[in-house]
RNA sequence: GGCGCUAUCGUCAAGUGGUUAAGACACCGCCCUUUCACGGCGGGUUCGUGGGUUCAAAUCCCGCUAGCGUCACCA
């Protein structure tokens, strides 16, 4: 038979990195066995639907690269794949429930509603992948609400309802439906349907700061597939890490593409226990998709964090890139680190003084001085002539290397760490606004000691 | 509270009766170095707890504890 999965969100307008990861995971492992992942909306209910919201989780996915084989717009000989669309069919069936004696109406203030009726003793038991068997007394199961007045359906009636429909053969959602898996088993027992295989999956969990760990939520920061997206990971990173966050491929790999995902997957590598999202991990697997990219998909995907660059900035856009791309760990890093090519952070005498490279405001003047003469001839002001003079000076200097190059970086830009050497800033900057930066500088320092 | 699920370094985790208990991130130290980064090397009382079973337990069983989930006309 076929393997068929399906994620089944409700329209929140909201997509939690929690629900990507049970999305990625029925996905891969649809993808795996080459079957089928089906996309369907569970907005069953009417006071919770946002506008758009199908068309925001439609975007979600295709960015996560999470492809759909059906849904609302994907084609499919099982729809209409949203549950608003699907009244009469879920009436059709409690309606027969009722007629069978395992239902039974019930007059309410707001119209009529149809309850399942319970067994009251005996036990029920299913099976999960991950956790095997598990029990539950029937007495612990209330005669729950099928069809609410409104006319829709609950989700647990309408979930039964469809995946059989549907032929989902593997249930892949989160370990909080375990409790109420045994009233949909009874459901499928009632009409005589065959059951599916269930695989409930623990829940991603969050680290506060006072050390406490619970669901992932707001209190942790970014918690959806957007945020995260806007804080500059790339979509590929997010679902690269999130698929090992409760997933191990039992080899030491820890970069897949979602190609090398879909072939490694495995449902024995799931955990049963839950686990943290650690954004250290995230941000290292974040700097090594950068470092694996070539300086012009750098700049690609970095382009819209460079903000207004100025003309010379602008044209050494790749050279930038490939300055920037083993420094980043997420692109909302970028505006930061560039500031000072755009604009002089104000002058701090105290960044000069450096002990280990010998560096005080008294020798800075020393140095940046003979720099700026030597600079002045250079009119070809490429990397490679930047380079030949600066070392010459160096070794003329009797210097230390680390001794010239410190003040020379803060003179031009202000900082003490800065993306590139002094030789790459020199050439960022450009011969202008180098030179006037240096002089600006030396300035500043003797009006100091003056 | 009842019921259910879970429990290996700070985090992700391998491990399925006999291992020096992998690896990765983070952290710390050292080296390299033109700062940062990169790279290299090294470091850390890790199997929640108490009982069993066994020649042998992180691995199997039971209790306890803790965390989480669930007890809706929400999904």
């Amino acid at each position: 038979m076929k393997v068929r999965t399906r994620f089944a969100p409700s329209p929140t307008g909201y997509m939690h990195i929690g629900n990507l990861r049970t999305a990625l995971y029925a996905y891969l492992f649809a993808k795996h066995e080459g079957g089928d992942f089906i996309l369907r909306i569970e907005d069953t209910d009417r006071a919770r639907y946002v506008a758009d919201a199908v068309e925001f989780i439609e975007k979600t996915l295709a960015a996560a690269k999470i492809i759909p084989d059906e849904g609302p717009h994907h084609g499919g000989n099982f729809g209409p794949y949203v549950q608003s669309e699907r009244m009469d069919i879920y009436k059709k069936y409690a309606e027969q429930l009722v007629e069978m004696g395992h239902a039974y109406r019930e007059e309410t203030e707001n119209g009529v509603a149809i309850r399942q009726k319970m067994p009251k003793t005996g036990e029920t038991t299913f099976f999960d992948v991950l956790h095997g068997n598990i029990t539950i007394a029937n007495a612990e199961l209330e005669d729950q609400v099928l069809l609410k007045s409104d006319g829709m359906p609950t989700y647990n009636f309408a979930n039964v309802i469809d995946d059989h429909l549907m032929e989902i053969t593997h249930i892949i959602r989160g370990a909080e439906f375990i409790t109420s898996t045994p009233k949909h088993v009874l459901l499928y027992e009632f009409f005589g349907w065959e059951l599916p295989t269930f695989i409930h999956l623990a829940p991603v969990m969050g680290k506060a700061e006072d050390g406490t760990v619970s669901k992932l939520s707001k209190r942790h920061g970014a918690t959806s597939f957007n945020d995260l997206v806007e804080m500059g990971y790339l979509p590929e990173v997010i679902t690269n890490y999130v698929a090992l966050l409760g997933w191990n491929p039992k080899t030491n790999q820890e970069i897949f593409s979602m190609q090398e995902l879909i072939d490694a997957f495995s449902l024995d590598g799931l955990s049963k226990s839950p686990a943290v999202f650690d954004y250290n991990k995230l941000d290292w697997m974040s700097g090594e998709y950068f470092k694996a990219m070539t300086d012009e998909e750098f700049a690609a995907v970095a382009d819209k964090f460079f903000g207004e660059l100025n003309a010379n900035l602008a044209q050494k856009k790749i050279y930038l890139a490939s300055l920037l791309k083993s420094r980043v760990t997420k692109l909302s890093e970028i505006p930061a680190m560039i500031k000072f090519l755009m604009e002089m952070p104000p002058f701090d005498a105290e960044l000069f003084v450096n002990k280990r490279n010998k560096v005080t405001v008294a020798n800075s003047i020393e140095i940046i001085s003979p720099a700026i003469k030597i600079l002045e001839g250079v009119d070809d002001w490429t990397f490679e002539n930047l380079s030949e003079k600066i070392s010459a000076y160096i070794e003329s200097s009797g210097m230390k290397t680390g001794t010239i190059m410190w003040p020379l970086r803060i003179a031009l830009s202000g900082q003490k760490i800065t993306p590139g050497g002094v030789v790459e800033i020199l050439y960022l900057l450009g011969r202008e606004t180098a030179l006037e930066r240096l002089t600006r500088a030396v300035g500043a320092l003797q009006n100091l000691s003056d």
